[in-house]
RNA sequence: AGGCGCGUGGCUCAGUGGUAGAGCGCUUCCUUGACACGGAAGAGGUCGGUGGUUCAAUUCCACCCGCGCCUACCA
């Protein structure tokens, strides 16, 4: 028996206290930590590496702590539980943080400042233009500047109780990281998964970088019609309706639906666009809507999607006035590639469009449109009427700020459009919880439209380990990459020489040229199962926990990291990465809107955790289901602090009884601890199926509402009886069991409150030195139970409901002592409740009482017929 | 426009083929020796709408309405 003095415990538990305790005994002691050497089946985490830049909200403590109930809850099961943390450090979110944080832009020529300074940029330096360093200066930023914001999420990690193995810790830029990214990619290349190809990609202007049809989202805009005539070769005209005029000199085509009447016998013959007076064909096909617009449109390289596939059904000629940095660049009409009937008023046109951004250039062009000199045959102003304001869906980059274009360049792409069928196979081998949510991946896999793009033209990420062989003529030979050696990975083949040449020979004929580009970082992140399971590195390990049993994830990232992650798996080695994913919901405002920091309506977690403890947020975070987006709302915290109180001090209160050594025998004490064992059974099949939030509910609702508000009232005075020993042993017996048990169902929620709690003796007692490493309550605990008859306490409960309600009816308090109690129920239950009698009696305050036998009242039900109050003692005057 | 999810007391959410549940909030009462971050009792809902299946529907089916998300939609 565990005997504590509660004398010198507070009565309310002190949760920042016991955090600092607790954090640093379970790190010193490494009871989380992963045992290589043992035999016990592993249960594995694909945990996120969350992208590190820079601001903390409550959504990340969220789905972390519903993580880490499961991976404690496993623990606690016995599994040998592999939980990693990654921190995904690499890509555009951290360049951009840079970049406004130290005020400097990437400037790949730039030379290298050995004694760069790593400060934050003053007010003053902001008036200036951004600092330009050398992509060498611009990665010692990068990394220092991840290195601080890993800490703090490294401090909130472990404040929150998240019971990851830290020896474990990895980073997507880290060089092991690296060394597999580039290996992932050379395995790739061999098997021809792989391929680079020169063709218009989907392309961010502020960025400078083409990114995948993943990372793209529509966003509404407002944008205007604007209907331009166009002439015929040899007579006539018609009107194009586009919202794209700046696009005209990149007009290659004219398109109309084949069955539409007025412009079928337009086919065949050729148009003159406006102001460029560039001849172009006129097509039928079938994906122009003849309710869209005037029916009649224009095809430019590139508009839109669908300009491109014109482009190639129709060996459409290429005119690309859109330039990488968003802006019309300099061409000229009358030159190759760019025929016209009137170079002169053409280029005369163009000079006042060119150098200009898209938005500018649009506004230039109508302009230009309306003046009627530009119209042939003096005809009126191309431009035949006012723009008419549209709203239509545009493709943005999803950390863009402007429209995506389809600009031609050189990419590396990894083939996905003919493995759709085996990708969707896979997606339906995996288990999803919930279950619904594989309905996203199997929609976003059946409608890819384009190969993985995974090459972007920036400097934080890991560079492709290919160089080319450069002909005598000085060209690069994109179509013969030379690998790099895998013993050498990782390289950088900007600054280091592929096999068998020397750096005299880059950028020279007969010698190579470094690949400058990056990954797409989902490219690494997609490798998370194989980066903690060290894939090639350690082979055997790798085999052991490959497939994983679990990735958790939000469900905006299905298409991105859970399908590369699975693209990844089937190509290397043919099979999943986990056996189950886990998709958490968001949080969102009050208002349930999403929390963004661009809407400024993001809580942070820290005063949060100050303010409530870990426990209660993790509570909180541990209320919502799977799947299920939340609104943020404080109350919740408050009743996670009320419950860690609650069990706080029905703990003390439990562990402060003492009585001799022996075992539960008494009928009451035995059918509590039945319903006791029935709640942790159905706790742990909600946990099974990684319910966390109904086995949390299922506790929290035994605890409080069978524990404390009844059972340990009920047995109360033979707790502390000095005439029934065996009562009073076989009590506080029932009481620290059913304790021991509830400490440890809590556990995978409130960490820290339940280790607290056990170490006031269940630690010495059980052997087991943290809660977090005991077993699950299973039948071990309940021995020699056996089929006790659970009803004793039922009607038990009943009973004292009965008293309750009675008493308060006559507005007298639960504590109120009766002088006469008569109550009536039937014959069975007067049976069933007869043992307990004199505990219940204690417990109502019972002086003088009668049992009535009636066969008419149902099961349980008990009937008070007379109940007399005792005089109320007079309360002694304190006058304060 | 298609798909998925949701719509249950004032709020946040569980749940179920057979008299509707919790917490918060509200009302009344109680400072009792673990806990007032506590305890007791109570009020409050035609379970979005309309049909259908069924002895019985909040629960199953169909349609509709509203909300959210995913996908598609740049002419």
């Amino acid at each position: 028996m565990i005997t504590i003095d509660p004398e010198g415990l507070s009565s309310h538990f002190d949760s920042r206290a016991a955090e600092e305790r607790w954090d640093r005994a379970w790190s010193q002691r490494r009871i989380y930590d992963f045992d290589a050497g043992s035999s016990a089946q592993a249960f594995v985490i694909d945990t996120p590496p969350p992208t590190v830049s820079g601001s903390l909200h409550v959504g990340h403590v969220f789905s972390y702590t519903q993580t880490d109930a499961l991976a404690r809850y496993m623990r606690m099961r016995g599994r040998n539980v592999f939980y990693p943390m990654g921190w995904d450090d690499n890509g555009l979110p951290t360049e951009r943080r840079v970049q406004n944080y130290f005020h400097v832009r990437c400037e790949p020529g730039a030379t290298h400042d050995a004694a760069l300074e790593l400060r934050m940029a003053d007010d003053a330096a902001r008036k200036g233009p951004p600092r330009k360093v050398s992509r060498g200066n611009f990665i010692e930023l990068c990394l220092a500047l991840t290195a601080e914001d890993e800490k703090a999420f490294k401090a909130l990690w472990r404040r929150l109780g998240l019971s990851v193995d830290w020896s474990l810790e990895y980073s997507t830029i880290d060089r092991r990281s690296r060394r597999l990214a580039q290996l992932s990619f050379l395995d790739l290349l061999k098997k021809g998964h792989v391929y680079n190809v020169e063709a218009p990609t989907l392309w961010d202007v502020d960025f400078r970088t083409a990114v995948a049809q993943a990372e793209v989202e529509d966003r509404p805009v407002r944008g205007a019609f604007h209907h331009v005539r166009f002439a015929v070769l040899g007579g006539g005209e018609f009107t194009i309706a586009t919202t794209r005029p700046e696009l005209l000199p990149a007009c290659v085509a004219v398109a109309a639906h084949p069955g539409d009447e007025r412009y079928k016998a337009l086919f065949g013959r050729r148009a003159v666009t406006p102001l460029f007076r560039v001849p172009v064909s006129i097509f039928p096909s079938l994906l122009v809507d003849k309710e869209k617009g005037s029916g009649i449109l224009m095809v430019c390289t590139f508009g839109d999607a669908t300009d491109v596939q014109w482009w190639r059904e129709e060996r459409l000629p290429l005119r690309q006035v859109i330039g990488r940095d968003g802006r019309l660049a300099a061409v000229r009409f009358g030159s190759e590639g760019f025929p016209s009937l009137d170079p002169a008023a053409a280029n005369e046109a163009y000079g006042h469009l060119v150098g200009r951004t898209v938005k500018e250039a649009q506004k230039a062009i109508v302009e230009l449109l309306r003046r009627p000199e530009a119209a042939a045959a003096g005809a009126g102003a191309p431009l035949v009427s006012e723009p008419q304001p549209v709203e239509h869906a545009v493709k943005f980059y999803e950390k863009g700020d402007r429209p995506l274009e389809f600009i031609t360049t050189r990419q590396w792409f990894v083939r996905l459009l003919d493995r759709k069928a085996e990708l969707i196979e896979a997606g339906e081998t995996i288990q999803w919880h919930p279950d619904f949510m594989r309905t996203r991946y199997r929609n976003w896999t059946e409608n890819l439209q384009l190969d993985w793009c995974v090459s972007r033209q920036r400097y934080f990420g890991v560079p492709f380990p290919v160089w080319y062989p450069v002909g005598q003529d000085g060209a690069a030979d994109f179509q013969h990459p030379i690998a790099a050696d895998e013993a050498a990975l990782p390289v950088d083949p900007t600054s280091e020489a592929p096999p068998g040449y020397g750096e005299a020979q880059r950028d020279r004929p007969g010698g190579f040229h470094g690949e400058a580009d990056v990954f797409d970082t989902w490219f690494t992140s997609s490798l998370s199962p194989q980066i903690a399971t060290r894939w090639t590195d350690a082979p055997e390990r790798h085999r052991r926990l490959f497939p994983m049993d679990l990735r958790p994830q939000s469900h905006e990232i299905i298409r991105t990291w859970a399908f590369y992650t699975i693209v990844k798996a089937r190509l290397h080695e043919a099979t999943i990465p986990w056996k189950h994913v886990a998709i958490s919901g968001w949080v969102l405002d009050p208002d349930r809107k999403k929390m963004s920091k661009s809407k400024g309506n993001v809580t942070t977690p820290t005063h949060l955790l100050d303010q409530y403890g870990a426990d209660a947020v993790r509570y909180w975070s541990l209320s919502a289901r799977l799947g299920t987006d939340t609104a943020f709302d404080e109350k919740v915290l408050k009743v996670g602090r009320r419950l860690v109180t609650k069990l706080f001090n029905a703990s003390k209160y439990v562990l402060a009884q003492s009585a001799q050594a022996g075992s539960v025998t008494r009928a009451l004490d035995l059918a509590f601890l039945v319903r006791l064992r029935e709640t942790v059974e159905q706790a742990g099949r909600e946990l099974e199926a990684f319910e966390y939030a109904g086995a949390l509910e299922v506790a929290e609702r035994f605890f409080w509402s069978r524990f404390t508000d009844a059972y340990v009232e009920i047995v109360k005075a033979r707790a502390r009886s000095d005439s029934d020993p065996q009562g009073r042993t076989s009590a506080v017996a029932a009481l620290q069991l059913a304790l021991g048990v509830l400490v440890r169902l809590f556990a995978p929620f409130l960490p820290y409150v339940t280790e607290e709690i056990w170490s006031w003796g269940y630690d010495r007692e059980s052997g087991h030195a943290s809660v977090h490493r005991a077993p699950w309550p299973s039948a071990a605990d309940f021995e020699g139970l056996d089929d006790a008859d659970p009803g004793a306490f039922d009607a038990a409960l009943a009973f004292l409901e009965a008293v309750h309600r009675a008493k308060s009816a006559r507005g007298a308090s639960v504590g109120r002592h009766l002088r006469l109690l008569r109550v009536a129920c039937a014959p069975a239950t007067a049976d069933l409740v007869a043992p307990s009698l004199p505990d219940l009696l204690a417990a109502s305050r019972v002086e003088e009482h009668h049992l009535e036998r009636r066969e008419s009242l149902s099961p349980l039900a008990f009937e008070v017929v007379e109940i007399v109050l005792a005089e109320r003692p007079e309360p002694e005057k304190t006058e304060a």
